[in-house]
DNA sequence: ACCTTATGACAACACCGTTGACCTGTTAAG
DNA sequence: CTTAACAGGTCAACGGTGTTGTCATAAGGT
């Protein structure tokens, strides 16, 4: 039964639900991502969103052909709201800047949802708005347009697989995070330094350091490495407009 | 039922299944690689794994915890893998790089298993290698510990989290892979510049581009900005050996 | 007021991870 | 060489999951 979806523009009999519910796209989408804030990423199952809909599981589909094609409608409502309220400055780092860590925080907020849409290309709008807006950044900033390319892919996968990374791990179950910390603190804390000088000489810094996202530095390193660069083809081509 | 898993060095009784296999943690988790490599991460479940074994799921649980103990354990067999034979060289920017693309290459290799695993802290004998390995590379370049251990950070996400986006990219379906391609080159390379300007004046490049990983680019910025910060740091505690 | 049919509900299917109880072959001690 | 302990494999069950075939009914056009 693969025609049970039905296009949204042609939906026409509203009924509502035993429970009194009218469900929607965006009210499923909207539910999920109120459940996954809540009560984490593994709150999300079919039977439990219908439940907090106050519906049938099996109703969902006649929304979504599958759980896939439901997380893919919340990271694009996702790319949404991360984005929504960017403005340029006209100050090519600092706005490549706030631009990555809006990414990133989208991507934390809604676990799930970012890991699975990370490495996909939709082709919608919030994206074609978010390419667009980028290569304008650099294209401003003087960057030639090779290099401008070369950069915004390093930069956009980047903050894509940071974003995965670190919302994996939030995503993961409460146990398995605490276990991490204890990894951390006890079998690297405690490591010797006749077999581990290193990790021995660094173990209080380790500890502190791998409680937080390393995105942060990782991006400041880049726009670093990207200010060198543009200064490198000012100074190529007898540009002297100031950074 | 907590003390069920044996520590493989007091385990003596070498019982073989019905089926006569004589199991243990290597085989095991061989076996579950094979199975991700073979079938999609999604063919990887216990009750899969133990007929796959020739064995009874719940023999499992004899030598890992839960699935996730499972886990860590095949993660940390592909760290083994991809840097079995690095060696430092002396030279810290191409010896970081090397490592980099090695771990890259190993995520590649194993794509599925690299997805489930490059946001995990193994806390294993490989990781802590690998760990020991580059915080050692870093110190000796001349990073001070707390500069060494930030960089370290950001370089080791940077590798998992591009290995585990291209992966994830490289594992997908063969339809959805081509269905991506045709996005860049029809939806992007097509957009009017009047609407879009910096997207029609790039296009030629962006669908060039992302055709490729963007891992190695980012990674030489990474080490660009890495060797800036040195630089730096040198010059201002008057320690001037070359870089 | 009637008919069509979209849409929600129900029940079932085939999986999943995990555990407690059981059974048996291996091994070490006598 | 026998025997008793127990490690380790097996079985059955629990409560969860996504998904689908079928049915009932209320909404909306006529």
């Amino acid at each position: 039964m693969s025609d049970r979806v039905v296009p949204p523009a042609a939906r026409q009999r509203r009924r509502p639900t035993k429970q009194g519910v009218v469900l929607s796209a965006e009210l499923i989408v909207g539910t999920a991502l109120r459940l996954i804030e809540e009560h984490g990423a593994d709150a999300l199952s079919v039977r439990r969103l219908g439940r907090a809909l106050g519906a049938d599981p099996s109703a969902l589909y006649r929304y979504f052909r599958h759980t896939d094609d439901l997380m893919l409608a919340v990271a694009d409502e996702l790319i949404g709201r991360s984005l929504r309220s960017w403005r340029p400055t006209g100050d090519w780092a600092a706005d490549l800047r706030d631009l990555g860590l809006r990414m990133h925080a989208g991507a934390l907020a809604h676990p799930r949802a970012a890991t699975l849409s990370a490495h996909r290309v939709t082709g919608r709008a919030h994206e074609i708005q978010a390419v667009e807006s980028i290569l304008g950044v650099l294209r401003r900033a003087g960057f030639p347009d090779a290099e401008a390319v070369r950069i915004y892919h390093a930069f956009v996968d980047q903050a894509l697989a940071f974003g995965a990374l670190d919302s994996a791990g939030t995503a993961l179950p409460r146990a398995a995070r605490e276990a991490e910390a204890e990894v951390w603190r006890t079998t690297y804390g405690r490591l010797p330094a006749e077999t581990h000088p290193h990790i021995a000489a660094t173990a209080r810094h380790l500890v502190a350091s791998m409680r937080t996202s390393s995105y942060p530095a990782a991006l400041d390193l880049f726009l670093a490495a990207a200010r060198t660069r543009l200064g490198q083809l000012r100074a190529r081509t007898g540009d002297a407009r100031p950074h």
